[in-house]
DNA sequence: ATGAAAGCGCTAACAG
DNA sequence: CTGTTAGCGCTTTCAT
């Protein structure tokens, strides 16, 4: 059978109460009683039942984590990153996996919110009017990543997506590249996707470029989308010379493509990536990226939430990281001549 | 202020114990009764708290899984597999990630038992004295992935890495190649560590090749590791003509390494990788390897490991999955020269 | 069939 | 300082 507070206070001759100010460190406790309750609680091995503190506390020490794969580097090394602090605050993470589903996503923040978990760090590609009324309506505290998020009162942390994606597309343009096309996720995905294509067209227009859809390809972050929309590419459109995947996943995927119709990377075409996750280093031909301080985002996502949680006063609920665009492989340095 | 029972009660008229035995389905309950309780339910939104629930069942619906590093895409596709039973069989997972650290392992299955959960997935390299110990000690429903593990009675499924890895070493000493150098991870590591290198031990001496420690690289999973293994390698040993790197993380530094020094990948040296995880056919040159049913097998775990909570029959224990091997560009299909 | 009451293990308010 | 008591929200005897 499972010691409880009950044996303890036998044991040490006092009542439960004192045993939980002992252990709780709530009130003064006579120091000869203190000892006493102290080697009691060490024999018997006495672990509090959390799910007894929970039940008075109305707290958990759970915090949920929803993303939408897991299977994708970014989030694997997003969520080490929570994991990290998750552990070190003593919480614990239930972790929600959704598969880009959005209807799994509301599943599972009104299942979190009934399990009365204590906080939730979300991820989602679009924030529907659904989620937007869920987290109106319930109190949970709750931290965004990759995402903005200004019409509801919850932190949120970012990159600056449209920045970065400006520059990483100048960077070929002042090179002299011009038929420079992108690989772009939906457009519902308003950072990952709609602010790096916006990114990427301002750029193109900065260089008087005339908006040409030919030059846009739609994928959904996975490899194997960005490999057929390439080949459909190679097959339907004239040459580029470079292809702007605006995820690593996604250059991985046109990268493969490019060399299985024999067309060197980066010699024929040039291609970058976004986020730098590591195979981003590994891959072959290393890829030119923007880096995003992933696990340091993931980390700061859980401090906020905590912060929050714990009803801590917070300077900023919203908080843009720093970029760096990394250059490898995948692309070259030297100017090149116009067509 | 939330709903609880009591409202429930108070507004369809009738004890709180009716009402629990109507959302339980736990006795039989006149039916007009039934009827205003149901609808108390809906009106107020009720939803029962899972902690008091939970109080009293000694139960939290929560399951532990503990993995050495969610950055592997080879526990990434585990955890997905997890991921999907756990959600369709109405509980949570609390995911821990032990960054392959003994001490953590057992920080985080002490605290999962003192936090309640009903069972645990667990996936480690080593098991120590400490580990058995553990398992013996809590009445803890546990399945392994990834390790025999005769000596105490739990649940395990896993691949036959011995005969996988005798496989695969055949697959290149039967096309002719006798220096088949081999990357291995730490022999602590009963199945991936130890079984693998066995099985290529085995094949080799099939073969009449003695055993040469110069053939053996030590790596830890890691891509950065095998990349130095390689490394150090080529500086100091003889040329050889295949690289049997027992994961495929392993084989994608030990192809990075190659191709930084101008070897190429398959004509001067084959490589073959161990798990098939996503990236071993994205990769350039795509990766020559050992298929495990990743996916399938984190499945399966979970489904056991509940059927182990629930006190449910289980006909094996001790599952062993089906391995395949799949060929790609990393090496030949041809027989070679002999040196 | 159903309400009252006890209790899961713990904390906190209240007397002393 | 400390023991007694009253819950936290739910389930489950136990009478009726």
């Amino acid at each position: 059978m499972k010691i409880t507070i009950n044996e303890v206070a036998k044991l040490a001759g006092v009542s439960k109460a004192t045993v939980s100010r002992v252990m709780n460190n709530s009130k003064p406790v006579n120091p000869e009683k203190y000892e006493r309750v102290l080697r009691a609680i060490e024999e018997l091995e006495f672990k509090p039942n959390p799910v007894a503190q929970g039940l008075v506390h109305k707290r958990t020490g759970l915090i949920g984590v929803v993303i939408p794969d897991i299977t994708n580097p970014f989030f694997a090394e997003l969520v080490k990153g929570i994991e990290e602090v998750v552990r070190e605050k003593n919480y614990n993470m239930i972790l929600c996996n959704t598969t880009h589903n959005g209807n799994k996503e509301l599943d599972y923040l009104n299942m979190l919110k009934e399990k009365y978990v204590d906080g939730v760090i979300f991820m989602t590609a679009k924030v529907s009017h659904e989620h937007k009324e869920f987290f109106r309506k319930s109190k949970l505290p709750v931290t965004f990543i990759n995402r903005k998020y200004e019409d509801i009162n919850v932190a949120s942390l970012d990159i600056d997506n449209y920045q970065a994606a400006y520059d990483m597309t100048t960077f070929f343009l002042k090179r002299g590249h011009r038929r420079v096309a992108i690989i772009r996720a939906p457009l519902t995905d308003k950072t990952s996707g709609y602010e790096r294509y916006r990114g990427y067209q301002d750029a193109m227009e900065f260089y008087d470029i005339k908006p040409d859809d030919a030059l846009v390809m739609r994928s959904n972050f996975k490899i194997e989308s960005a490999y057929n929309a390439v080949k459909k590419f190679l097959k339907e459109q004239k040459p580029v010379t470079v292809i702007f995947a605006t995820s690593d996943l996604m250059a991985i995927g046109a990268i493969r493509c490019l060399r299985d119709h024999n067309i060197h990377v980066p010699n024929q075409v040039e291609v970058a990536g976004f986020d730098d996750i590591p195979m981003a280093s590994y891959y072959s031909p290393s890829i030119t990226t923007v880096r995003q301080p992933i696990f340091e985002m993931g980390k700061k996502a859980t401090r906020l939430l905590i912060k929050e949680i714990k009803g801590e006063p917070i300077n900023s609920r919203n908080i843009i990281f720093p970029y760096q665009i990394i250059l490898r492989e995948s692309t070259l340095k030297t100017p090149v001549t116009g067509e």
